[in-house]
Order: C-alpha cells, then sequence, then structure tokens
DNA sequence: TGACGCTATGATAGCGCTGTCATGATGTCA
DNA sequence: TGACATCATGACAGCGCTATCATAGCGTCA
C-alpha cells in the first residue's frame, strides 16, 4: 500500500512538473520550518482527472455519484483513483459542501464501564456509513458541556450525540436551532431537543428497591457515588420506593467516582452506622462489588443474612460469588441505535420513533436469592 | 451564551447589508434540500474584518499572533470578534494552511479497561492544548490497523498515536514517510517509527511467575484470553520463567475477548485438566477476579493454598477480599505522555528522550501473601 | 538628509473540492 | 423531421481561511 502512494507522488511530481522537491522535503521540514504551504504533495481531483482525461467535476461526480457517469468515464477514472491512489480531501470537501461526515459525540466519561459499552455500539453504528466520530469528554461538569457543544456545533457537525437531558437552557437553545439531526441517550424524557433513546432511572431504582422488599429484605441502606443526574433520579426513584414501603432512609453517598474500593468504603460506612442493615442497593456495579468484598471481609452471609442489588449489570456480576443480582441497561445498544437513528436523518429519513424507551431488566442473582 | 450567538447572527446580518436572508434560510433547509449551499450562515473572517475596519488577512493574524498587530487594532478586532460572536472554521483553516489541529490515535479497544485508562490520558493530555483527537478502534484486527492508518494518514494529521509495535510493514513505511510525529505506546521496542513509550510486556509477565515461585508457589499455572501482540509476548516471558524454573508448562488460553467470567471457565478447565495446581497468574486482571472467584466457588483458600497474580493493577484489585496482586503498568501515563511528546514535536521541539520505557512494578497482596 | 531596516497592514492568489448553470449529444414522440 | 426532454460532461465561481509578497510609515545612523 505504501509502496503505491509513494509511487503516485513520483507520478504526480513527473507528470506535473509542480512538486519537484516538495516530495523530498515532505518529512524533514514539515515539523519546523517548511519551505511552501503550499499544495499538500498529495495527488489532487485534478490530477486523476488529468490522467483520466476528463473533467474535475467528472471526476467528482464519479466518487459521490457514480449514477450520473457513463460507465465508460467511470472506469478510466477508477483506472486513474488507483494509479495515483487518489485519496479525497475531507476538509476540501466539507468546506466545498458545507457538509461533513462528522457526527459530535459529548459524552461524560470515557473510563466508566457503561460508556466504554456505550461508546462501543457508537463505533458499531458508524462501521461502513463512512462518517467519523468527534469525541468530547465532560468529565461529569455541566460547564464542560456547556463549552464543548457550542464549539462541536461550530463545526458543522453532520449530527450529534448527546448524553443526558441536563444541558444548560443556552446549549438547548443553541442547539434547536442547529439545523443537524441531534439525539440524546442514557435518559427517558418527554422533550428531547430532537430524538432520544433512554430508560427512566426513577423507575430503574425503584424496582431495584422493590425487588430487594419482595425478597423480604427491610432494613435497607442504598449506596451512591458521583451523583450525576442520572444518579440524582436514581435517588428520587429509591427514595420513593423506600418512602412508600415506611421504611427510612439509609444512604451512604460520595460525590468521589464510583469504584469497588469506595463500595467497600460506602458499605463499611454505613453498615457501622446503621446495625443490622441487611441489605444494599448499590446505584452502580463497582459499588455493589465492593459492598460484597466488604460483606466477605466482615463474614457477612451474602445473600442469606444480607442482599446486593448493583446497577447496570457489567460482566463481572455474573462471574462474582456469590452472582450479583443488577438492573441491566441497554448501554451498548443505546450508542449504537442513536447513532443509526441519527445516520436515518442525516439520509433525510424520519425514523418510526424519536423517543425511545429502552427500558431495563433486573436480572435476579444469588446475592438476592434466600431462603 | 446561545443569546448571544444569535444576538451575533442579527447584528451580522443589520451591519453588512450581505447577509439579509442567509441568516434566515440557514437552518430551515438544512436538513433536506436546502436553497443554497453557499456561505454557511456563521460570521467569517470577513464580517469580523469589516466591523473592525481592517483587512481580513489582519484578523487572522490578531487571532493567531496577536503579538504582530497592534494593540489598538487587536483591541477593535477583538471588540467585533466578540459583538460577532465569530468562532473560526477549523476547516478552511486547514485546507487553508495545510495544517491540522487533528491528532489521529488508533486503539485496538475502547471497552478495555486498559484503553479506556490510556484514553483518559490521552484527553487530558490535550486538555488546553488546542488539538482535537480522532480516535480509530481496530477492535485488536490487525488488518483494520493496515486500513485504518493510511486513511487517518492522508488527513493531514498533526500527529498521529499508535498502539504497540506490529504495524504491517506498508503501514510502517507509509508512516514513516508521513511527515508528521508519530509515537507508539503500550510496548517496548528498539525501533520504533518515531517515538515510542512502554514497557515489555516480557519482563512483567517473568516478574509476575518469579514472584508466585519467590512465594513458594510450585505447581503454576497461566490464563490467557485474547492474544494480541502484547499478550503473545507476556506468553515468552511466562514460558521463559517457567522453563527457566524448570516447570512444565500449564495454560489455558481462550481467543475470545478477556472477562471474568472468562477466568472463571478457563480457571475451572485449567484446574480439572492439572489437579494439584497451586496458582495462576492471570494475564489480564478481569481473568484474575473470575479466578478468585472461581476459587471461593471451590472453596479454595486463597492464598493458602492457591496464589493468585493478575496484570495491569486495574482498581478493584485492592478491593477484592483477598485483595489481588497484580503488574500494575502505567496506561494513563502513557496517554497522557504519549500526548505531550507529540505536542512538542508538532512545537518543533525535540523531546528528551524519544524512547521512554515506562517499566512495571509487582504490587504484591494477600492474594500471594502466604504463611 | 537619505539609505536602510523594521513594523503594521493589505492585496492577491490560492488550498482542494463542490454547487450551479451551461452545453452538446442523444433519444423520443407526434 | 423538428420540438423537446434527457443524459453526460464541463466551465466557473466560491466555500473561509492563510501564505506570500508588497507597501506605507517610522525610526535610526552615518
Amino acid at each position: 500500500m505504501v509502496e503505491t502512494v509513494q509511487g503516485a507522488r513520483d507520478g504526480d511530481a513527473g507528470r506535473t512538473g509542480t512538486t519537484q522537491g516538495r516530495t523530498g522535503d515532505g518529512r524533514a521540514g514539515a515539523q519546523v520550518g517548511r519551505m511552501s504551504q503550499r499544495r499538500s504533495g498529495r495527488p489532487t481531483l485534478a490530477d486523476v482527472a488529468a490522467l483520466a482525461g476528463v473533467g474535475a467535476i467528472t471526476v467528482s461526480r464519479a466518487l459521490r455519484r457514480p449514477d450520473q457517469v457513463s460507465p465508460a468515464t467511470r472506469e478510466r477514472i477508477a483506472q486513474a483513483v488507483a494509479e495515483l491512489n487518489y485519496i479525497p480531501d475531507p476538509q476540501a470537501r466539507i468546506l466545498a459542501s458545507g457538509r461533513s461526515d462528522v457526527i459530535g459525540v459529548i459524552l461524560p466519561s470515557l473510563t466508566n464501564n457503561v460508556y466504554a459499552d456505550v461508546l462501543q455500539g457508537i463505533y458499531d453504528g458508524v462501521a461502513g456509513t463512512g462518517f467519523q466520530i468527534q469525541i468530547g469528554n465532560t468529565r461529569y461538569d455541566p460547564e464542560e458541556e456547556a463549552r464543548l457543544a457550542p464549539l462541536f456545533a461550530s463545526q458543522r457537525p453532520a449530527a450529534m450525540l448527546l448524553t443526558g437531558i441536563d444541558q444548560t437552557p443556552a446549549t438547548r437553545a443553541l442547539l434547536e436551532s442547529a439545523g443537524f439531526p441531534i439525539v440524546q441517550i442514557m435518559e427517558k424524557g418527554d422533550d428531547p431537543i430532537d430524538m432520544i433513546i433512554g430508560f427512566s432511572h426513577f423507575d430503574a431504582a425503584q424496582a431495584a428497591i422493590r425487588h430487594l422488599l419482595g425478597r423480604g429484605y427491610r432494613r435497607i441502606g442504598v449506596l451512591g457515588a458521583r451523583m450525576d443526574p442520572r444518579l440524582m433520579r436514581r435517588q428520587e426513584g429509591w427514595r420513593a420506593a423506600l418512602s412508600e414501603a415506611g421504611l427510612p432512609l439509609r444512604e451512604a453517598i460520595s460525590p468521589e467516582p464510583s469504584s469497588a474500593t469506595m463500595g467497600r468504603a460506602l458499605a463499611s460506612r454505613l453498615m457501622d452506622a446503621e446495625p443490622g442493615l441487611d441489605a444494599l442497593f448499590c446505584a452502580n456495579d463497582d459499588l455493589a462489588l465492593g459492598a460484597l468484598f466488604e460483606c466477605q471481609a466482615r463474614g457477612i452471609a451474602v445473600p442469606r443474612d444480607f442482599g446486593i442489588v448493583g446497577f447496570n449489570d457489567l460482566e463481572m456480576m455474573a462471574a462474582a460469588v456469590p452472582s450479583i443480582t443488577s438492573v441491566q441497561t441497554r448501554r451498548y445498544r443505546m450508542g449504537r441505535l442513536g447513532i443509526e437513528m441519527l445516520v436515518e436523518r442525516i439520509a433525510g429519513r424520519r425514523p418510526a420513533e424519536p423517543n425511545v424507551d429502552l427500558g431495563f431488566e433486573l436480572i435476579e442473582r444469588e446475592s438476592t436469592r434466600r431462603g
């Protein structure tokens, strides 16, 4: 492949006679003070056109709308493209067309397993579509989101994918009039900017508490970390479920990121503060894993004397001993479907349903299966 | 923020008198059949220049090299920029300058915790530098890497960051003559394309085995999954260490991705096949977690009757009961330092050392602390 | 005082591509 | 056969910005 690229350069230089010397300087000078910035040293549309003996536009068309070019011409152009190893310049294309093939994605985290799965879905969603992904990481900071969104929007993306529904009013207004499709993921909402795919965190947390109640646990505590908007809504859910059952609120919350170590620490704190605690709903799975380890360290029998429910159903929940009950969320699906809906819209089609509730499912495992 | 954007549009249209109508059309038609693709509806350099009463070039300079513009002019331009809420068009900038602010990053996975940490380091590394990150995901497929690398290279990135040292000869040759700085991470190597930051997987795996030997474990097995090039080199390391100690090779390897569930399955398989096994080196931490769970399920006492060593020192290793000994690798650092070195090179400076061995550290914990 | 260098600014010509409109060639139907 | 539609192709202008070179203004020094 390389050989052909370099061959192309030679061909280019030899043909036009204007690239002499640039090819050589291409590498060394690029870093410091190159002689001339003009021309990139790569074959251009015009080079392909000259070689194929047609106009530049025809090449452009042959590449983008082959049906508008006669088969014979198309074939000659294809040969020229192959010979020069021509690759279109995306920047020039964007500038000229006013359209880009970049889909902007704004996520609150890259390290959190939850978003790793979303990200995988996103990349799988664009695979083969020709769209590129540009990722922004807000680190759970609303101000960072408010800064990134206009920045991304200014780059004329083909579409944008956002996390959650808590954009600032200013950001929201900007995006509503942005002129490209937008999808919000990870939450359910009645009033999306454009399209939305998610589930109810309130309902999911409520379901977790009700499951513990159904299993006969009564002195239920809750662990939470890094209370982003999704966590806040889960909190409303577990509080509602506990209050509905007439049970007191026993929470240990940390603003720090969720982790197994944090789970152990919070579980330890709550167990010490609330003797007789017999179950924990952990608003993230890594907290649940930590809680399980804390029980093991204290010699507490799970599930006989203590129930544990996690959230998100990460892979390791099933492998744990005992395996841990968790609320399964469709993270990969949200990323993938989000991109698919955007691509549909970019193509000018209306999605069947712009507001999708993917729901959740409580996966019952050994950690709450007592008696 | 939005208010100012929209205010700027009004101001723009009102002031120059040339944008009338564009402002209006900018939005509605954008999705389907816009009337005219020309002009984006956003203020341009020329608009700012007209408002400030200077030439377009002066505005361009004021933005990029403020020192070359007189303070008075600079101030007028700054006001015009603020009033119009002007944001430069990166595509046009790239096209005109032949330089881009995109750093291409090619990783084998986005979901693997290892690369999530690398990614975080990468994003932290570019924060505040003005560079953008473009991520490619090869899914551990060398062919996908061979496809992505030229594609990325063709987009005139400012630099590229690659994973590992196993690029195809063609890819390597292409990148060697690409003319932008390149860093390879995750591995140690004598012959980098340009710069390299990593550690010896061979040495690290060898150290893990030697640690088990030092703790008195003798019937040592090894678990591995998804044998990418890094895993292969670890494999050479553990094989060398075992052979050096005159011990037989007891491996359970899967081509599937590493996971806790996979760890349980492989541990189970090897324990059944090799009765009397007394330790496992798990070439990934999630395998180690699964191995620990399998021991718990079988009632095997760790570390007394069975030692476990993991690899990468993920956060949960410290929280596990017993806590799990693991080989710490500097994943975040590799991502971050990689970007920092690239940025240095883009700025024309030579890094102190283009070949960095970040090493590794065996973190001894309870899972191998017996007697 | 005039040659010289320096600073601040501008005019011009692109970067590589696509939208628009024009043109010639071909096919179709009455 | 001629009016008209259709198809394939091209010329031209321009997307928003920057590199290059030119120029005016100013201070400096012999």
